[in-house]
DNA sequence: GCAAGGTC
């Protein structure tokens, strides 16, 4: 009987995909050299040439292999950072992952074929060849297959097992690209920038690190603070009618808002006086309702444990990780936020159904309240919504993973309920020459907002009765005095939605670049109260930014533009119309121009660090 | 002492 090597991305795909295979019936579950990686060993029938063959299972943990400078160039000292350019790199076998190579390459060694079920993503293809490689180094004509597979269902296990194809190298080598010019310009950067800056007061010892993704996360909360700052508040007016009727006061609201010329509001508003009646133009009931949330992707809950939960994003993803290592929650890096039609959604309902706190709108569920949820447009082809896939009693997990938890299954069961559902009033008013409005809102089924606690719909607004056609002379009509307001600081949320929008970093390592321009101190927190915090820069932010745009480059450094450039470039070589070499080459070109201009221009930057430092 | 990307 043959023997096939299976190697999974992670350890829970691994176990996944052989319990399906395997049809339940593992031979053997064997430890290996790795606490978290295990060999599952059965029999399967593979499609022919092979047929039934003896079949070891098992994973890697992400990436194995790592890149840095050859000898001669890795110590900040052995070459001026513009060599970093070009200089010689090595890849070699981390050491934290010495044991999960070394569990590859012994088990390859007398298989007939290795199929490669890495995550069907970009980097899962590069990881795909990483363990290609490992295992032709102890068997170097072993087959290589590449199993295809969006889900973890076992049906579509399955298919993926008889349906093998290849790695695209293509794929992989869009990241190889991206990983040598992130070295690459990341290094260069970063040395010459530390030194450079090292001189200036308060700078001693500090890495001043340039990143791809750091700078532009750095730039939106720069940005964001020169908003607030140069903000010129502009004064307004409006015009507000307020009547009572039945012991409620309404407020009604001007058609038009408010506008910037006192004197025209004041003309309209003493229009209004003159006309001493109101009269009650139409009076409208629709029904409305309150959409349910989509099903839960990994930004969302980064942006929505920030704003409910008071979590940073970060923390909210280490929470997320444990819950989902113990078996609590599913894959917690997920972009997906459609539920594939065939998962099983009403069982998972069913285990909730024990909660003390949601586990009579579980049951309610079950007893027909269910509804499918509704689709996003994200699809990762590579793992559902985050969704629970135990129930958990409270004892068992602290504070925070609590809060996170309950979370994570409150929007589940959100997305398997209804819309809720209500009917709005608005009542619309002739007052003078202007028009007033006013609306209020009767919530008649609350639905998913029982269990989604997080979510708020009420009236603001509670009205009495009116009748179109009636007039009434309204208890008060003012005229009033605003200004333009600043926005706030930049929110964690925000941020966090204008990397995803911009392109800047993953799911995955948005909350880590965060944390970086923290730890480097570009940025500051600030808690404000209503959780996640808010963002402004340091000296050291504002003076690297503007440093560099003094210097003036065609295209900014803090700015998105460059690292979507680099994506757009990785999608050439995905689609075959660029090759590796073609952007590790023309991107070098243009950041070693940039690395030049800047070079000429460093006392233009220094001067902007030492202005900006040396104050008080 | 550098990056960003996986995963734990």
């Amino acid at each position: 009987m043959g023997r096939i090597l299976c190697v999974a991305e992670k350890p829970s795909i691994a176990k996944a995909v052989a319990g399906h295979l395997s049809g339940g019936a593992i031979r053997n579950v064997r430890n290996t050299g790795n606490k978290y990686i295990k060999n599952y060993d059965f029999t399967y029938r593979f499609p022919r040439p092979w047929g039934e063959c003896n079949v070891t299972m098992t994973s890697v943990v992400g990436h194995t292999i790592s890149w840095d400078f050859a000898d001669g160039f890795r110590k900040w000292k052995d070459c001026p950072p513009s060599a970093l350019f070009e200089a010689a790199t090595k890849q070699f076998v981390s050491p934290e992952h010495k044991d999960v190579a070394a569990n590859i390459s012994s088990e390859a060694r007398n298989a007939q074929a290795l199929y490669i079920w890495t995550d069907c993503d970009r980097e899962g293809e590069y990881i795909g060849t990483e363990v290609m490689d490992l295992a032709k180094k102890t068997n170097p004509r072993i087959e290589v297959k590449r199993a295809k597979f969006s889900n973890i269902e076992r049906a579509h296990i399955l298919h993926a097992a008889q349906n093998p194809g290849e790695l695209d190298e293509c794929q992989a080598s869009a990241v190889r690209a991206r990983i040598e010019l992130d070295l690459r310009i990341g290094a260069a950067f970063t040395r010459w920038q530390t030194m450079l800056l090292q001189t200036v007061r308060g700078l001693d010892e500090q890495v001043v690190s340039y990143g791809s993704c750091q700078f532009p996360t750095l730039g939106f909360v720069v940005d964001r603070y020169k908003k607030v700052k140069n903000f010129i508040p502009e004064p307004f007016w409006s015009i507000k009618v307020l009547h009572k009727r039945d012991n409620i006061n309404v407020n009604f609201y001007w058609d038009r808002s408010s506008l910037y010329d006192r004197m025209a509001v004041m003309i309209m508003y003493e229009r209004c006086l003159a006309a001493k009646f109101a009269k009650v133009v139409s009076v409208v009931k629709k029904p409305t309702s309150k959409w349910k949330p989509l099903p839960l992707t990994t930004v969302e809950l980064q942006k929505q444990g920030s704003r409910f939960l008071g979590l940073s994003s970060q923390l909210v993803m280490t929470i997320a990780e444990k819950l989902y290592t113990q078996g609590f929650i599913s894959y917690p890096r997920t972009e997906t936020d459609q539920f594939d039609k065939g998962m099983d959604l009403q069982t998972l309902v069913g285990k909730q159904t024990q909660s003390p706190a949601w586990g009579q709108f579980a049951q309610d569920l079950m007893a027909g309240g269910f509804s499918q949820p509704k689709n996003g447009t994200h699809n990762d082809k590579a793992h559902p919504p985050i969704h629970p896939v135990v129930y958990v009693s409270p004892d068992k997990l602290n504070a925070d993973e609590r809060r996170v938890y309950e979370f994570v299954v409150r929007r589940f069961l959100a997305c398997c309920s209804k819309d809720a559902r209500g009917e709005t009033t608005t009542v619309k008013l002739q007052y003078g020459e202007e028009g007033f409005h006013t609306s209020g809102l009767v919530v008649l089924e609350r639905n998913y907002l029982e269990v989604y606690v997080y979510d708020k719909w009420s009236s603001s607004q509670e009205l009495p009765v009116f009748t179109p056609g009636e007039t009434f002379q309204p208890s008060e009509a003012t005229m009033t005095e605003g200004k333009t307001s600043p926005p706030g600081f930049l929110t964690e949320p925000e941020l966090i939605a204008l990397m995803d929008a911009n392109g800047i970093g993953t799911d995955a390592t948005m909350a880590e670049h965060i944390a970086k321009i923290i730890e480097r101190k570009y940025v500051f927190a600030r808690p404000t109260g209503r959780g996640g915090g808010e963002f402004s820069p340091s000296n050291l932010g504002i003076a690297l930014v503007e440093g560099y745009d003094n210097i003036g480059f065609d295209m900014s450094l803090s700015k998105p533009f460059l690292r979507k450039e680099m994506e757009e470039k990785m999608k050439k070589i995905c689609e075959g119309s660029m090759t590796r070499l073609d952007v590790v080459n023309s991107s070098i070109e243009q950041y070693r121009e940039m690395f030049v201009k800047a070079s000429q221009c460093s006392d233009i930057l220094k001067a902007c660090a030492q202005r900006y430092l040396t104050q008080a």
